[in-house]
DNA sequence: TGATGAAATGCATTATATTGCATTTATAAT
DNA sequence: ATTATAAATGCAATATAATGCATTTCATCA
């Protein structure tokens, strides 16, 4: 599936940051594991655990109105 | 947990775009249970389920940076 | 080249999301 | 009141996310 754009804005921020994948899972409070398989590209998290990896790094899961160069 | 905006936002869509429950099931793939699960606020979808119901929708699930009033 | 720190991965367990089916509730129209 | 359509809910089975622990990989640097 294409968790892809998400995993690939987190992991950015989080370098951004400077933040490990390990602070983060205590900051967050999500299992190190689960921050590990969902960064890899591995896991679909639920919105909860997404949201909370997400509230660490000052961000937070929204909807937007699809492009429309990517209504197929 | 404050997965509501999210839910409001799929409920709120779905209604504009005058789409049955049943009709997202089947269009997203997601089961009706799921579907009907997640907008009376119960469940805590994964991130793909979240993506399928929005797909349809039009939307699409992004991570956006935080107000600076939200974080606390 | 050995040590250190961060990240990835295999395995096993527990918690919970997903799902269908049947039933119930709600809403609206006749 | 009766019917029809949409939505909510209880129950139970299956799939899979979340997690910890141990091990491995990888990069960096003394």
């Amino acid at each position: 599936m294409h968790v892809s754009p998400l995993v690939n804005i987190i992991k950015k921020r989080r370098e951004t940051l400077q933040v490990t994948q390990e602070m983060l899972s205590e900051l967050s409070g999500v299992g190190l594991r689960t921050v590990r398989q969902f960064e890899s590209g591995k896991g679909n998290p639920t919105v909860e655990t997404l949201q909370k990896m997400a509230d660490v790094l000052g961000l937070e899961v929204s909807l937007k109105v699809k492009e429309l160069s990517e209504q197929l």
